[in-house]
DNA sequence: CACTGTATATTTCCAGTGTAAATATAGATG
DNA sequence: CATCTATATTTACACTGGAAATATACAGTG
């Protein structure tokens, strides 16, 4: 998006990065026209290529999508990690993670829905399963030690970590939907940690 | 789909009920095909009318799908119902009401996939948000009475609501996009329950 | 019954989509 | 230089949703 203007140092192939340049001018478009704006030609031609162009290098539209999911993935979970990293104590850490994880998907409405949705992106795609699963590592992390009345069952871990998750997930997918509207002032910022239960942990730090 | 065969007793227009008619078969080609198989023009196949004959009901395509998840939400909404008034107990109602959620979905998961999603569904369509705040309403019953930490805020009921509707609707959609694989033996039958904090009730009944 | 109005449904056409197959291009390699 | 191969284009096709004009048949009125 900065580069590769006036001094053309190398351009290696027809394009150079065009693999790149479509998952990026994708994500452009998602962000400004929303999904049903997201189409082969239309990205094709933000980048100046025939229509066909992206096919040699995702394979088809759902390959296409599955790119910017992946693309979404590390940009959501490096944006979580970035409030996490920032934040100190285990409160104010699972706090940031949360927190991070709603504004992602308040900030980018689109891509968030992209990125969850089976019938954009494959996940059967290793590259995506991966990327998402960084995401859910930040969840993870910060919910260590989180004690609550399931955390000392045999899969204690794994339950907090998807206790977490589907609670900050379905709250930013009913956001998004709209649904929480009526019974809320009026878009009013409301904040996750309004309705995240106050657990304490094993071993407070 | 069972009545008008043989008798013919009444046919009041031309086909006398089409809209409800192309409301049943876009849900049934939707639980067979999925939403990528879900046209207009296959809709109207389905029933045996011309491709252009839903626009005279539904406007559009869009309008065609919110009539479908409208219907979505009807038999969301009774499902739980049906769950809560079978059982006994504020304990009892609760886990109903949340399992009727969580099963529903796992069940008609394409059906559920078009009533949250904003790109099929329009939110600003009237009978669409009577209809899901109907289902809303099955959770925010069994929701009085709940004790937990924020409930003593002075909208502790709306956050009551809103944490349980996004603790169960998180857990349904991210068992739907496949996102618990990994971290779940394989496909593995998962109770919501697991994942549900114990609270405990104001006024025990 | 005949006449008219109106809701319902069809026909025809169009711009747009994803995809497949054949072809062209240009860098890489010998 | 010649050849190979990844990259990109051209062309064609089946499919989609939607617009507009037309046809159909019921309802209401004389």
């Amino acid at each position: 998006m900065n580069d590769n203007q006036l001094p053309k140092v190398t351009k290696p192939y027809h394009h150079g990065d065009l693999k790149n340049a479509l998952v990026l001018a994708g994500i452009d478009l998602l962000e400004t026209q929303g999904l049903p704006g997201l189409s082969l030609r239309a990205i094709a031609a933000a980048v100046g290529v025939s229509h066909t162009a992206p096919k040699n290098h995702f394979g088809s539209l759902r390959g296409m999508l599955t790119a910017i999911g992946i693309e979404g993935f590390h940009r959501h979970a490096a944006f979580m990690r970035q409030g996490v990293d920032a934040a100190s104590g285990q409160k104010a850490r699972q706090q940031a993670a949360m927190e991070g994880y709603v504004r992602f998907a308040l900030t980018h409405p689109h891509l968030f829905e992209l990125m969850f949705s089976p019938l954009y992106c494959d996940y059967a795609n290793t590259d995506l399963k991966q990327a998402a699963k960084a995401s859910y590592c930040v969840l993870a992390d910060i919910s260590v030690g989180l004690d609550w009345d399931k955390a000392d069952a045999p899969d204690g871990q794994r339950r907090t970590e998807m206790m977490l998750w589907s609670l900050v997930h379905g709250y930013a997918k009913l956001r998004l939907s709209g649904q929480f509207s009526p019974s809320t002032p009026a878009g009013a910022a409301f904040d996750i940690a309004e309705i995240t239960p106050d657990f304490g942990y094993k071993d407070p730090q």
